[in-house]
RNA sequence: CGGGAUGUAGCUCAGCUUGGUAGAGCACCGCGUUUGGGACGCGGGGGUCGUCGGUUCGAAUCCGGCCAUCCCGACCA
């Protein structure tokens, strides 16, 4: 159904109200997707062609690596969930059936294939083996947003890898290394991986597959050679001027400045001058007080990480042995303190643990015992390797994750190694959306006329406008183009509306094929198609040859961008 | 889950302050004229005004509950 007359591509000239996000705009009014309800979304017959060309993309990659592509339900008894401790996750959808017997709506699917391996493996002779499918995916987020873009239900590429040991692990995520560097070369995304937050799920290793965009929800630091989830990211800070440290702590009257800001201000001293107070608990260490430079932030990921253990904020009754809230120090506190790395030689100002007063000219080490950790969230104008870092918004394309023995052991998932001893399989996985990626690349390539598709994802490689009515030369002309277009491989969308010219072109950037052909008098005169590069809007000198117009694309088809 | 906003025709919105039985543009249907950047004329179809309740002779309009959707934040195994 490649004919506009007959297909279903209801356009807009206005986005939604509701819409916000580029992306979200342009896919409503381009007749690709239409919602449902929050976070549900249909995909019409444009929209569900893009989706499907990356999924083919992302299939032939993983085939390539010898995946095998199979299919799970996404309905699943409860009881496997139970097992790996997932049922509590408060994503997940659960509902019970007939006979009340409780059930999920999976969110991902490394409990049921597990469950097969556990079942089918017996020997290492059965390993490595990598299992994917693409299925829908059900999630309970409290948040659906910007679209496409975070949505309760989509379809995910999600892959499993079995390994006899880790190294194997390791062999078979250096592979989907590969295909996803192939995958997202070849949608011609712009892209980057970066090193991600393991999670609360453990595992030891994960990378995330980012898409630079207007509407993505995570920050992503950059710079050359270097890219990294500002969650995990690590930097050397931007050297601030910090005064000598005094003979000893002086103390100063700061009435009811309990802000960086106020203190500051106060006492004239940079920000960055000031070293900022978290108090936290932990099981293992009781209070402890984590310092950052007052210019900073302490990033509760890496503190986490750095603690090796969970962490709430303190509360006042935490507080009670130190400081009031507000004035809280390290100098002569019963606490341990954990420094940032960020947090150079200097003379600081410090809480004085008591009210309405500060300590200045504090020396760390002189003044106070520490320890040092990497804890704070880098900022734009850090540095790596010597070069600034730049943080940018982007959008989770796709991740991969060494999950280890975590789901094996929880489902019993083993085999027999040589010597017939049982062992562990080893597991990663690997996931991408389809969804995101369209969505990346239209926040990414869009104008202000409408989307500007990369060749690899467009719904059709070529649209055929044909000016004039029924039964018009130029109607005749287009549709024998269309013929021969097709029958060279193209896939082409024949505008054959009964439209004027200024809805044609309109609808057709909204749409953004990669190429337009218009055939109209003018051009039928010179026995030419009239030809566009939709992205920059590039007409093409002398069009396409109606003669041999086959040949004609098949030249111009590489400058296609 | 906290904060904010919005719900009137397929879409974008007006009408609500000051209660009197619903409108515009686009889209759609018919006829005619048009056809190189979102045409024009004439005629026409389409809305329990999110929902439930209250006030009132009378509610899209005032009041209350609920629901839905969006945005910010929290959250995002």
């Amino acid at each position: 159904m490649t004919r506009l007359t007959h297909l279903l591509l209801p356009t807009e000239r206005e986005p939604p109200a509701d819409a916000e996000a580029l992306s979200h705009k342009l896919m409503v009014r381009a007749g690709l997707v239409r919602q449902v309800g929050a976070g549900l979304w249909t995909w019409l017959p444009a929209g569900w062609r893009v989706h499907r060309r990356i999924e083919q993309i992302i299939r032939e990659e993983i085939d390539a690596i010898g995946g095998q592509e199979m299919l799970m339900p996404v309905l699943q008894p409860a009881d496997a969930w139970r097992r790996t401790g997932r049922y509590e996750v408060d994503e997940l959808f659960k509902l019970s059936d007939r006979k009340h017997a409780d059930m999920v709506l999976a969110m991902t699917h490394e409990e049921c294939v597990t469950t097969h391996v556990a079942q089918l493996v017996r020997s290492y002779r059965d390993l490595p083996l990598i299992l994917y499918h693409f299925q829908v995916k059900e999630r309970d987020e409290p948040r659906p947003r910007a679209g496409i873009m975070r949505t309760r239900e989509f379809v995910m590429k999600d892959s499993y890898s079995f390994d006899r040991d880790r190294d194997g692990l390791d062999v078979s995520y250096e592979r989907h290394v590969i295909a996803y560097g192939k995958i997202f070369e070849r949608s011609g995304l712009e892209w980057y991986s970066v090193e991600a937050d393991v999670g609360m799920m453990g595992g030891f290793g994960a990378h995330e597959y980012m898409a630079p965009c207007g509407a993505g929800e995570n920050d992503v630091a950059l710079a050359p050679g270097y890219a990294a989830n500002v969650e995990v990211a690590s930097a050397q800070a931007q050297p601030v001027d910090v005064a000598e440290p005094l003979v000893s702590p002086e103390r100063v009257h700061t009435p009811g400045a309990t802000t960086i800001d106020q203190v500051s201000r106060l006492l004239g001293v940079p920000a960055g001058g000031l070293l900022k107070a978290f108090p936290v608990v932990t099981d293992g260490r009781g209070l402890v007080l984590v310092l950052v430079r007052g210019d900073h932030h302490v990033n509760e990921i890496k503190l986490a990480l750095a603690l090796g253990e969970a962490f709430r904020h303190a509360d006042d009754e935490d507080l009670r042995s130190i400081g009031p809230a507000g004035f809280v120090g390290p100098v002569g506190a019963d606490v341990s303190v954990l420094l940032d790395d960020g947090v150079a030689d200097g003379g600081y100002v410090v809480g004085a643990n008591e009210p309405d007063h500060h300590l200045r000219g504090v020396q760390p080490g002189r003044d106070f015992a520490f320890q040092r950790a990497d804890v704070r969230t880098v900022q734009a104008g850090d540095t790596v390797g010597g070069h600034p870092i730049t943080i940018e918004p982007a959008i989770e394309v796709g991740n991969i994750f060494k999950l280890g023995t975590r789901y094996s052991e929880a489902l019993g998932a083993t085999y027999l190694d040589e010597s017939g001893t049982e062992q562990l399989v080893w597991m990663a996985s690997y996931g991408l959306g389809p969804a995101r990626i369209a969505a990346a690349a239209v926040e990414q390539f869009a104008d202000e006329h409408g989307i500007a598709w990369p060749k690899a994802l467009a719904p059709w490689d070529v649209e055929v406008v044909a000016l004039g009515k029924a039964g018009s030369d130029e109607l005749a002309a287009s549709e024998r183009l269309y013929d021969e277009l097709r029958d060279a491989g193209y896939d082409v969308l024949l505008d054959d509306r009964d439209a004027g010219p200024g809805a044609k072109f309109a609808d057709a950037e909204l749409l953004g094929c990669p190429l337009r052909l218009t055939v109209g008098k003018r051009s039928l005169a010179a026995g030419a198609a009239e030809a566009q590069i939709r992205r920059g809007r590039q007409d093409v000198d002398g069009g396409v040859s109606l003669d041999g117009a086959a040949d004609a694309v098949r030249q111009l088809w590489p400058s296609v961008r």
